[in-house]
Parts: structure tokens; sequence; C-alpha cells
DNA sequence: AGCTGTATAGACCAAACGGTACAATAAAAT
DNA sequence: ATTTTATTGTACCGTTTGGTCTATACAGCT
């Protein structure tokens, strides 16, 4: 979907609203007013209120699920490509906070069949970590874990927009080190396993 | 705060229409209909709708800040403190499903003082992870982590509310046990620490 | 000048919002 | 039996909701 300097503007602004106030604690008048834009104006640029939800939802939720793919086939290392994916996913988060707040607190305000195809996409983005760690297991570098601690360990980071700072010290790179640090240590072969 | 049998009724069926339509996504009305309850007989057992929030919240995360403390003073050991806490988390999460997710991803729709009050015990909360890890460290059996380190293990368990089954196969304690292990593993000085 | 297509603002709509007032009822206490 | 007290439902308040309609403005083109 082409999108006009306008409607970007309108996606930007809405985005950085939904996370403060949450979806429905903001109101069309707010974001046009924001945006700098009357209300039939704002209709002119937009679709609808959802529309401009599922738009910012799925964009980057989509990215996340193309650049998991990529990363899969350029790294064939399991550990190597959790480390891939841990910056990776840091730095799509930090780079877009407002957005992945968005993607992931308020998903459920989308409805049917737009609510059903980004939930598609959240599943096979967590497919991407999974077979990466069942691939760990086969290659003998992973421990056998509980199914999961997957759903477990990818929290911590989807958990992490809410508490990041976007000034903060450390780069996303940085963060991305220390979570896939914490991630493939839990996950290596001890001398007990 | 004393509540009355009814009082009760409506905070819980509060809680679930707000974990599954977020805070702003819930009207009176809809909280009265669900209840039993006309809208005038509603607000004669609340306060407002923003005190119900208010209720859902301070509750259970200052029940988490207590039974933290308790926690901590029966388990000096770091490593089992953090089993404790783990597997006490994770029960209260299974346990309180909607109320948790209130509490954890609605507490932005507070207001003033009350925000304010609800956001000072959830920092209380994490600093007594904090503190185990610290101590960990300090007794040579934890490796130095990152500050942010806590943060994103704690995430793991707080995330956990939004895809938990309150019907799944695994008790709370069996899923604590996988994560305190996760956390424990991921923790613990390595041969090249 | 005349035409065409895109931007823009503001009036307007029915519905729902949080909250209050008040009268009616039920239960308990005297 | 009578008076309090605690519950309840309904009508109502002003405001805001998402969304539409229409009139105007302003480009670029002929």
């Amino acid at each position: 979907m082409r999108q006009t300097e306008q409607a970007k503007k309108i996606t930007k602004v809405a985005a950085s609203l939904f996370a403060k106030k949450g979806y429905n604690g903001v109101g069309v008048a707010e974001i046009g007013a924001a945006s700098g834009f009357g209300r039939g104006t704002l209709y002119h640029h937009i679709e609808s209120k959802e529309g401009l939800l599922h738009e910012i939802a799925s964009h980057y939720i989509s990215e996340l699920v193309e650049s998991g793919h990529r990363i899969t086939r350029e790294n064939p290392d399991p550990t190597q490509r959790l480390n891939a994916l841990s910056r990776h996913l840091m730095s799509v988060i930090s780079s877009s906070l407002a957005e992945i707040v968005v993607c992931f607190r308020e998903v459920q305000s989308l409805t049917g069949q737009r609510h059903q195809e980004v939930m598609c996409m959240h599943a096979e983005y967590q497919k991407i970590w999974s077979k990466t760690i069942e691939e760990g297991v086969q290659k003998n570098v992973f421990r056998e874990v509980d199914r999961i601690a997957v759903k477990g360990l990818l929290g911590m980071y989807f958990y992490s927009c809410l508490w990041l700072k976007p000034d903060g010290l450390q780069s996303p790179e940085d963060i991305g080190d220390v979570f896939s640090d914490l991630v493939i240590r839990s996950l290596t072969k001890g001398p007990g396993d």
C-alpha cells in the first residue's frame, strides 16, 4: 500500500499516541490535532482509525518476519543465528519504540480478518525462534528445553519496549548482545545435561 | 479498604473485561450489565471507573511486593530464593490472569497520585529481584550481569500473562520451575567467567 | 479564462461516554 | 407498625466518540 507523505506523518503521530494512551484512549480528533489536520482532512488521508492501527501493527510484525527469514538463511549456525535475531529484534524495537508497543500491546483492538492476519504473523515470528532452538538441540549445542521456554525468552524482548528509553546509554546492539548472552547461556548444554 | 460481596464481584468482572478489551475499550454500562447491575446500582457500589482500575492494579502488585519481602526473609540463599520468587510470581500470574494483565498492561490509564503509587510498587518489586541477583554475585554464585538483565528476565514473566492459557497442561509451579531454570542458568558462573 | 483533481476545514450525525439525581423498593431496626 | 437504612433501576446531564457531507481553496493543465 503506497502511502503519501501526509499519511506517513499521520501514521507516525497515531503510533506515538496509541503507545502513550492506548488505542481506545485516543480519539480521531486528537490524532488530527497532533498531526496538524482537522477531522475532515484526516479522513481524506486515512481509511479509518482501525485502518491506522492495522497499518502500524502489520507493517512492523511483517518486517520482523521478513528479516527473520533472511537472518535464518544467512546464519546456518544456531548460536550465531540467535545472536543475529537478538540484535535485529532489539534494534527494531529501540528504533521504533512507539510502533512496536502498538504492534505488541494494542493488537487486541484489531477485529475480524485484520486481527487474525496480524496474529498469524506473530505466530510465524515465534516459529522462527523455535526452529532455531530446535536446530541447536539437534546439533547438540543446546539442551532440550520445554516448548514454553521460547515464549518466555521472546517475552523478555517484547516486554522491553515498555521500559526501554529512547535516549538510553546503551545502544540497541549492546542490549541485544546482553539479551542474547542470557538466552544462549540459558540454552547451552552444561556439565549436568 | 473493606469490600462488600457485590463490590468484589464487580471488581472481578471489571478485571476480565479490562483484560479482554483494555480499560478504555470498556464502558461502565458494560461492566454493570456483565455483573448484573444497572449503571446507577453500579455507582452505589464503586467510587468510579478509575477507582476500579486502581483497586485491581494496586491490590495485585502490593500482594507481589509483600510476598516478595516474605520470600526474601525465608530464603537467604540467592539461588533458592530466585526459584521461590519464580514459583510464586508464576502462581499469582496464572491464578489471576486477568487481574495481572490489568496490573501490568493497563496501569498507564491510571492518573496522578494513583498512577505514581502503583508505579512505585512496580519499581519496588523489581528491586526485590535485583537485590537477589546482586547478593548472588557477592556470594560468587552468579556472574556479574548488566543492570538491564533483570528487566529482561522479569519481562519474561510479565509478558507470560498474555499467552498463558488458564486451562493449560502445565501447572504454574512447573512453568515457574522452567522459567527459574532458564534464569538461574543464565546467571550462574560458567568456566569462562 | 475554464476545467479537473486533490487538500482542507468545519458543520453535522447518531451513538456511546462517565457520572448524577431521584424515586422506588427491600430489609432491618426500633 | 413505623422509621431507618441499604439497594436498585431509570431518566437525564453535558461531552466525546468514529465517521460523513459539503463548501471552499488551490494547484496544474488546456
